[in-house]
DNA sequence: CATGTTATGTTATGTTATAACAATCGTCAA
DNA sequence: TTGACGATTGTTATAACATAACATAACATG
């Protein structure tokens, strides 16, 4: 079993090393990562699930930052541009990006019992994908590959209770 | 190179077996295929790209059906839980389902320059899928694969224009 | 320190989707 | 054949998500 988001860990050293890591490659490349850009990503990684536009512009609200709507959708471009998080289209929220050096799109698993998400870069689905679309001729540019499930926690939770009864 | 939605086609004889397929399918389940959920599968069809609920919220107003968004929502959700069609996440557009017999989502190829949907389903993205969720000892119940990109039609017309430069 | 560029503030609006409750329609058993 | 029930549709309002357009401020750099 591989460790994932769904595992317990240290989230507090995630969101730092997260931050550490956005920092250096702002820095590199010459792009300015802003208090409110900064602030984001933090909130974005605070979030032990995905999170939506709108939450954290009430976050932002309540700390003292502009709270209209471009504001956060600026941010979350930004980041986004950087690789630095990732939109998940089928639900409309955002999730941190362990891996913003280089350029990619996740392949997501979002558990439905605990509402977590793990990313994925997987080479099987990324060639299953390439296969798919050279069967048709189709040049691929970018992809939403978003699953939906329970995570190995929550299936252990529901097993423990179905147990018990 | 196979048959698909982007190879010029008889459009309105995929309309006519897609609507008589539905009409049959509905009859052996005993659930109403009424007026509204006819139009709106219609439309859908008709459509050659992807159409969004407000597009045909727009139509059906022309043709005097009620026009309040809960209405086309509605016949949306029905088709959907029919198998009658998909929802594409990432472009908040529907398209017509055209093996609604089995109950599966598909999976799809978004060209952005005619911005025509093709439905795979693809062993190989599905075992991919199955094999990453395995890894992680994760359970699958649904998911979203979206391909973005350029279809053969259009990648051809691109390098057509490109020579005569 | 002036000037262009990048970033943010502000107002308004566009787009997508659902909640909640009332009215109507279809069906089927008494 | 009617009345009772569930399914469907009508209606009003609002929630949730996202962007346009233009003004102002911060910054970097020649």
């Amino acid at each position: 079993m591989l460790t994932t988001a769904f595992s317990p860990h240290d989230h507090s050293h995630c969101i730092t090393t997260a931050i550490n890591h956005a920092q250096d490659l702002c820095a590199d490349r010459s792009v300015r990562l802003t208090p409110v850009r900064q602030r984001v990503l933090e909130l974005v990684w605070h979030s032990h699930q995905p999170i939506g536009a709108y939450e954290l512009l009430a976050s932002l609200a309540k700390e003292g930052f502009n709270s209209a709507p471009p504001t956060v959708y600026r941010a979350l471009e930004f980041l986004s541009e950087q690789g630095l998080l990732h939109k998940l289209e089928s639900i409309n929220a955002y999730v941190g990006c362990c891996n913003p050096d280089t350029p990619h799109q996740g392949h997501f698993l979002l558990c439905q019992a605990c509402n977590q998400a793990q990313e994925l870069d997987s080479q099987y689905i990324t060639l299953a994908l390439k296969h798919s679309a050279e069967q048709h001729g189709f040049e691929i540019q970018s992809h939403t590959i978003e699953i939906v499930g329970t995570c190995q926690g929550c299936l252990d939770k529901s097993k423990a209770v179905e147990y018990k009864i």
